[in-house]
DNA sequence: ACGCTAATTGACCGATCGGTCAGAGACTGC
DNA sequence: GCAGTCTCTGACCGATCGGTCAATTAGCGT
């Protein structure tokens, strides 16, 4: 059994590694990115990131695996929820989701956006799998082109904002993560809710 | 000056690895994507791919420039029109942008999503600045986080559901692109009308 | 039939890829 | 002080990377 101090800098590594390479992952995908990269960004030899993680696919697994539980949690607390009205359950749930994405932001990124060449790997097929089950939880029975074009822009188009939209960002206007949270929970929640008649 | 034979050979063989390369550079990245994997999806050798285009990045500025050059143009004829009040012309330009997304879908989706990492190539400049130009026009003259959120989410999304979106589409659900034009458009000019008090 | 050019290819180049391995320091418990 | 383990590293491996080049093939006008 290792000391606090010997896991505290194994601990520390090995989180200074999973950071540099999500941000190469979402940025430059994960074919494009090199070990060597990784490495250096972090400040280490390439055969440390390997004494680190078994593989380039283990260390992807370790680096977006939390954000894939965390979606795979928040799905199961909507499924199994059944006080309060639909409205009410649909806000937690993309209050939720917002959180997740604030906070996972890279690696919901990789997932969304390589979820397709990559899905040979067991982690990004569990996370492929959890979207799909998002999808349906937030069209329920209701399977019309509108309500998959609403989800999938929604979900995408945050994913999107969050990461590669900082290219497009104005200079200093930059909100900060509470102002975003603030505005995504009450777009995303706006964009999912087809403009019902105000009556209904 | 090349018979006409010649002329089509030459363009076809262009095109058709034009459009092999595009369909990995929007899936697994441009750097995650070998000549040789470009040359094999079009069935040409890897000598072929660089006999038609100089390099790498010249096949990828190739592929990529009439998606450019099509915002390019649908913004200087949103900024020029002068006719209509503002919600006729806002309409068309959404109609105009959706158009764009559906025909080269694969291109916006590289120079959105990799607009950041590849940011010193100069087909992904200028793309970055009509991006950003396309998001001063649309926000206008309001500059609150929600207007910048609400065109993230709307561009992101819209890119993110006709290309990785299909990772997540249900088995024999999958609309036409037809389907797809019309629920976009609506979906997106309503995404941009910040949920307007229905007397307004 | 001939020469010319466009199109295509395999052989090859230096660099870099993911990954292996033996060993060098650093720190532990004894 | 010493053995043992954890962390980290450079040297090295076969494969593949983007790119060059000379040679081959095919089709054109004359």
């Amino acid at each position: 059994m290792p000391t606090d101090a010997r896991t505290t800098t194994r601990v520390r590594a090995a989180d200074e590694l999973k950071h540099a390479a999500l941000e190469q992952f979402s940025t430059v995908g994960f074919a494009g990115t090199s070990l060597q990269h990784i490495a250096d960004e972090a400040g280490y030899a390439k055969s440390s990131v390997l004494y680190h993680f078994a593989s380039k696919e283990a260390l992807l697994e370790a680096a977006i695996e939390p954000a894939v539980a965390g979606f795979e949690d928040v799905l199961e607390i909507f499924l199994a929820g059944r006080g309060g009205r639909r409205d009410a359950r649909r806000h937690e749930l993309v209050d939720r989701v917002v959180d997740l994405l604030l906070e996972h932001r890279e690696a919901v990124h990789v997932f969304l956006t390589q979820g397709q060449s990559l899905a040979e790997l067991p982690i990004i097929a569990r996370a492929n799998v959890a979207v799909r089950r998002l999808a349906a939880a937030v069209c329920e029975e209701r399977e019309s082109v509108d309500d998959q074009v609403r989800f999938g822009i929604a979900l995408g188009g945050a994913a999107f904002l969050l990461t590669a939209g900082r290219t497009f960002a104005d200079e200093a206007t930059m909100p900060t993560d509470d102002e975003l949270r603030d505005a995504l929970r009450r777009i995303i929640a706006d964009i999912l809710t087809p403009a019902p008649t105000p009556s209904n």
